[in-house]
RNA sequence: GCGCCCGUAGCUCAGCGGAUAGAGCAGGGGACUUCUAAUCCCAAGGCCGCAGGUUCGAAUCCUGCCGGGCGCACCA
């Protein structure tokens, strides 16, 4: 039970006796005591009396006895309470006894779609990619862990205009050179060659074109080469999700390409609906609400003047698959805020057509662009894009070397194993933990960073934990009595019981900075036990207690680090 | 022109109507015969972009400015 939720229960009744009617106690955390509750100010006006007057009259008919070791009334009529450490004690015991650490099981299970990572076939990916992948697995894995059926959409850019040049340059690279050149990870190269040859070969330029329309109109041998091209960008994108840990597989690939034989019933079907207008030779469909630069209405084009599909096409297949044939009630798109106007037409329209009605719902989980060093966003064009495997590379080689240097007991495997954990999870971090709204400047230290508020400081916090228990010898007996005694006791167990809440919030915001705030605050609390409070050296009841404590800190360390796909080493 | 996102310590960022605005980094001062010092403790650091408004109370909500970024019909 979450502590909170439970001083509100126990107030409102109080306050609702006191008003003459419900009133939401307002109790959150506070500097002055454990919580406090503001409802008092806000009847004030309303009941006509002094609010420290209502407090204290809340504070008489309020049962907390069994709850609160003190309430008080102080300033201007807030009611600071004070949780009675017996009561703390046992809600950390009953944790403690649970595998769920305090976290229900949803009782009404979601299907979800995430759409997320969505890289280009035949195109590197690039720190840009980063955000959509790490958001996105987090997203996946925390739902999941709360019961959800979680369906992971990796929307692949694998269809349209530039395969044709892709296609050719393969050809005249021959399919075996290519190959060898595509499964070393080397796509840049790959497409920066065709995309050169292209710009300055009108014959190759005419070959693309014609490649396009083969491609297009289903012919074998083109769709060979097509899928040869997919292929290998599909294995090079596993070798990166492996090195991120993230959880997207083969299985998940969903590129554009495979809602292909639906555009055509999907665009006959809006057009049954009346939906469809004819504007400047292109099918089009007018959600409301979306004006352009010229104050008209903006069209979503569902099919071009060419008689094409584009990418609002297969947005739309593919929301109409997601929420018919899955049966999904619940629609994730992790892609950047720049297509924020694109979603809010696609959905619009999505709804206009009867495919997205309550309580299904779609959200666009967007977040802020990575900005180069003058502030603006950055462009592959330019050649400012950044490789997201030499992201990667680096952080790994830079933590191995400090884990070498710190702990020269790790043999040569571990300090690797050591390095690649605390390396990745350190650029993970480093893009979970600000609101996933706004932009940031690519900083190289920033995300290697191993200092501050980082993976790495939440990694030793748990590390110390698992130390403790292999001196220890022993697991924490889950029935021993915790006891409070020390304030740093006291707060860790304060962090410890709001797991949960902070969970369910993320679960709905999908605001992970919120979960890295508190895991980072836990292992604040867990490190300033560690320096106070002796474990191994105390000795009965107290021993008991605090590996209690010390148990449950390294199971909610490891569990919500896992929800962020962030791996805990046993040790440094 | 319209729309969206963002302006908080030197830097990176929390703060989703409440008391004296909080962390981390950098810089200053302390703590390793100790369960790993990848740590901890102390001090210092602020016209919360500006101006109005709503409210008992605003960094937080509303409006208008200023500054930065992004988007606004057949590229995705």
């Amino acid at each position: 039970m979450d502590l909170e939720r439970l001083l509100a229960d126990r107030l409102a009744p109080a306050f609702a006796a006191v008003a003459g009617g419900p009133v939401d106690p307002a109790v959150r955390r506070s500097q002055h005591a454990d919580f406090q509750s503001d409802a008092a100010l806000g009847l004030a006006r309303r009941l006509g009396r002094p609010p420290r007057e209502i407090a204290a009259e809340v504070r008489e008919r309020a049962s907390l006895a069994d709850v609160c070791a003190a309430v008080e009334v102080s300033g201007p009529g807030f009611l600071n309470l004070t949780v009675a450490g017996h009561a703390l004690g046992g809600l950390v015991s009953a944790l403690a006894a649970d595998p769920r650490l305090g976290v229900p099981v949803v009782a009404e299970p979601e299907t979800v779609v995430v759409d997320y990572s969505g890289p280009n076939v035949a195109k590197e990916m690039h720190v840009g990619h980063l955000r959509s992948t790490v958001i996105g697995d987090a997203a996946a894995r925390t739902l999941e862990w709360l019961g959800h059926r979680v369906l992971r959409a990796n929307h692949l850019g694998d269809w349209g205009t530039p395969f044709g040049m892709l296609i050719e340059h393969l050809l005249d690279l021959g399919e075996a050179g290519a190959a060898q050149e595509l499964s070393m990870g080397d796509l840049d190269g790959f497409y920066r060659a065709a995309r050169a040859k292209f710009d300055d070969d009108p014959a190759f330029q005419e070959r693309s074109r014609q490649r396009v329309v083969a491609l297009q109109g289903g012919d074998p041998a083109t769709l060979r080469l097509w899928r040869l091209l997919v292929t290998q960008s599909e294995s090079y994108f596993l070798t990166v999700y492996d090195l991120l840990d993230v959880t997207l597989t083969g299985d998940d690939f969903r590129g554009e390409s495979s809602y292909h034989d639906q555009l055509a019933p999907t665009v006959e079907e809006l057009d049954r609906l009346g939906l469809l207008r004819r504007s400047d030779g292109a099918d089009c469909v007018f959600p409301p609400g979306s004006v352009g630069r010229d104050g008209e209405p903006l069209p979503l084009i569902v099919r071009k003047s060419d008689g094409g599909y584009g990418y609002p096409a297969t947005d739309l297949a593919a929301l109409r698959h997601r929420t018919g044939a899955l049966g999904a009630t619940r629609l994730l798109y992790v892609v950047g805020l720049p297509q924020r106007r694109h979603f809010e037409m696609v959905f619009a329209v999505g709804a206009q057509a009867g495919w997205l009605a309550a309580p299904v719902r779609a959200e666009h989980v967007g977040f802020g662009s990575i900005l180069g060093p003058d502030g603006r966003m950055l462009r592959s064009r330019a050649g400012g894009s950044v490789k997201l495997v030499g992201l990667l590379t680096e952080a790994v080689q830079r933590a191995t070397a400090l884990a070498r240097e710190r702990n020269p007991e790790l043999g040569v495997a571990e300090a690797a194993a050591v390095g690649r954990a605390v390396g990745i999870g350190a650029v993970l971090y480093a893009d979970l933990s600000g609101d996933r709204h706004k932009d940031y400047v690519l900083d190289w230290e920033r995300m290697l960073s191993l200092d501050g508020n980082t993976a790495p400081y939440l990694q030793y916090a748990y590390s110390r934990v698992r130390s403790i228990f292999r001196r220890a010898g022993a697991a924490a007996r889950p029935d021993a009595e915790v006891s409070l005694a020390e304030p740093a006791e006291r707060a860790l167990a304060m962090e410890l019981v709001g797991f949960a809440a902070v969970v369910e919030e993320v679960a709905g915001s999908l605001e992970f900075h919120r979960l890295t705030a508190y895991l980072h605050r836990l292992a604040v609390a867990f490190s300033a036990f560690y320096e106070r409070c002796p474990v191994l050296r105390a000795e009965g009841p107290v021993r008991e207690s605090r590996l209690v404590l010390c148990e449950l800190t390294g199971q909610v360390l490891r569990q919500g680090l896992d929800l962020l796909g962030i791996r805990t080493p046993e040790r440094l």
